[in-house]
DNA sequence: CGAAACTAGTTCGCGGCACGAACTTACGCA
DNA sequence: TGCGTAAGTTCGTGCCGCGAACTAGTTTCG
């Protein structure tokens, strides 16, 4: 099926706006984007770093460098993995734990905002196909333990 | 209304999945991100740089190093205006106008291959509620001249 | 058992990105 | 004519992320 010429670039740009209201929020809590995206992934249970790479999209040094600069801020911290000493595992500090969830609150609060303009019935039929198309099969906090994107 | 819980943060995990699906397209264009969207709009007609800020979400010194490495690259160039010495334009040379065509014709082709697994017709709703949320009222290549974002 | 192959993660070098403050140059207006 | 404002650039700074190369540790195989 082709595609309607400008239904891809309106993907992107609806895409652009939220992360432009996202970004707002993020630094409403004093977090970059990458940081909030780490930070929410971590906040209930610690990940390995060959966990986390796929699922922020991040090759190993730019995962590294990522984690350095979040735990430079106090929010997570490198533990050594028990079952091999190469590893290490990235947990949220207690400061991390509070900032992710207030994150997390105030994303799912706000960020619809920028669909007011929808109808309540438009709405929640939004809802749903976004939830089909990322395949949620339970809404948890920043995706965590879900899918890696394609 | 309060949101589900879910929403909003399936809102930012989409946003992510086209994001990257983006980035891959632009990186096949030799583009990058904040490059493809400058090139996308200044590639039919020259916008001033009072205008590229607001559309493109950028302060003037972030607006004015994206220029720089875009010229450098060969695919927009500054052009002083006439009504103020002060103000320049930016246009896009043949070079930057014939990759930035070629970006949207692949970003429309092959971007919407990531709602591929809705049916055509939820796939046309989506289509639907995407454009009303962003308020399009005719497909335009790369939003040129569009609202900038709230 | 020991060497080779492979793995997990870090460091280095590099370049893209973006903002606040400060600056230069130009315009508009009383 | 002088002051206030505007348009854009430069500076300093920090975030971000990748390929190549590296170190340390684990696994495999003869």
């Amino acid at each position: 099926m082709t595609a309607t010429p400008g239904f891809g670039n309106n993907l992107v740009y609806l895409s652009v706006l939220i992360q432009r209201r996202f970004t707002q929020l993020c630094a409403e809590h004093d977090l970059t984007n990458a940081q909030a995206h780490l930070l929410c992934l971590v906040k209930d249970r610690p990940h390995g770093m060959s966990e986390l790479g796929p699922l922020l999209g991040l090759a190993k040094p730019g995962l590294s460098g990522l984690v350095d600069r979040t735990e430079r801020r106090g929010l997570v911290q490198r533990c050594s993995a028990e079952h091999d000493r190469r590893a290490c595992t990235v947990s949220s500090t207690p400061l991390g734990k509070e900032i992710g969830d207030a994150l997390y609150a105030d994303v799912a609060a706000r960020l619809p905002g920028i669909v007011d303009q929808l109808s309540p019935a438009d709405r929640r039929l939004l809802e749903e196909l976004v939830a089909a198309v990322i395949g949620a099969t339970a809404s948890d906090p920043c995706r965590a333990d879900g899918d890696p994107a394609p």
